[in-house]
DNA sequence: ATATGTACCATGTGTAGTAATGGTACATGG
DNA sequence: CCATGTACCATTACTACACATGGTACATAT
């Protein structure tokens, strides 16, 4: 895997490091069943804090591109390749967009948008308990 | 009309305006058809910047309470009554709390949420040309 | 001329959230 | 024992935005 790093680069270390395993993914470079360095080999090969992989290692597993397998260590899903090319960040921004679509025809200021997503965002962190 | 902006409340002053108005609109101490005082008027009356006071009125006029008449100056809103028991603001916050449920359901985490509800304002701003 | 709402230039302060770093500690199951 | 992923404590630098302030300028129509 040949994996590189900008760190003078706009885009989050941690994005750097999911886009790019998916694409190893979605290009075959590593296929399913395949282990991955740990979170600690990584981090020193790539020079990164083990923290900033863990990050990437943890939403890589979220997407179901990769599997934690405790100690024995991470590998590539069964259905790595079908997952890596859903993106859900992409779905988030659509059904944002449209959100936000609305409440901009309503007449509502942009910055009160804001300031109802920022209280929307608290509100639902305590309904869940 | 018995204003009184408190300087050291957590609500900001622009706000605490609006909500006074529709207050005093609600409660009969001015009716459809009023005058208001001038926007450097209640400034100077309640010392806060032009620019506070013109925000308010900015608001009060989409929310339908009030009515601009340029030169002539600022009136009380036919429909104002019907108009202040609307708050728009609440409703925003009620539509931004099922999008970002949605959102949380499907495993989206907050902070991808927040990034994703940046770029929709940023997209949609450049749509409307 | 006058006072109206409105629009533009700008600055300062405070808050909130992100990204990345460091260190320490834990349960897991070969 | 040991390396795994994971979870907690923390700090630093950075960005974006809200709020409020100040000054200046403009078209309006009596």
């Amino acid at each position: 895997m040949d994996i590189i790093i900008k760190i003078d680069d706009p885009v989050p270390l941690f994005a750097q490091l999911v886009a790019q395993i998916k694409q190893a993914v979605l290009g075959d470079k590593i296929a399913p069943g395949d282990a991955l360095p740990s979170i600690r080999q990584l981090a020193n090969d790539l020079d990164l804090n083990t923290k900033t992989v863990a990050k990437a290692y943890r939403l890589l597993e979220r997407d179901g591109v990769i599997e934690a397998k405790g100690y024995r260590g991470t590998f590539v899903h069964p259905d790595a390749k079908v997952n890596s090319a859903v993106d859900l960040n992409e779905w988030a921004l659509a059904t944002l967009g449209n959100t936000v679509g609305t409440l901009r025809e309503a007449g509502v200021t942009d910055s009160e948008i804001r300031i109802a997503f920022s209280r929307a965002m608290n509100n639902q962190k305590n309904k869940e308990s």
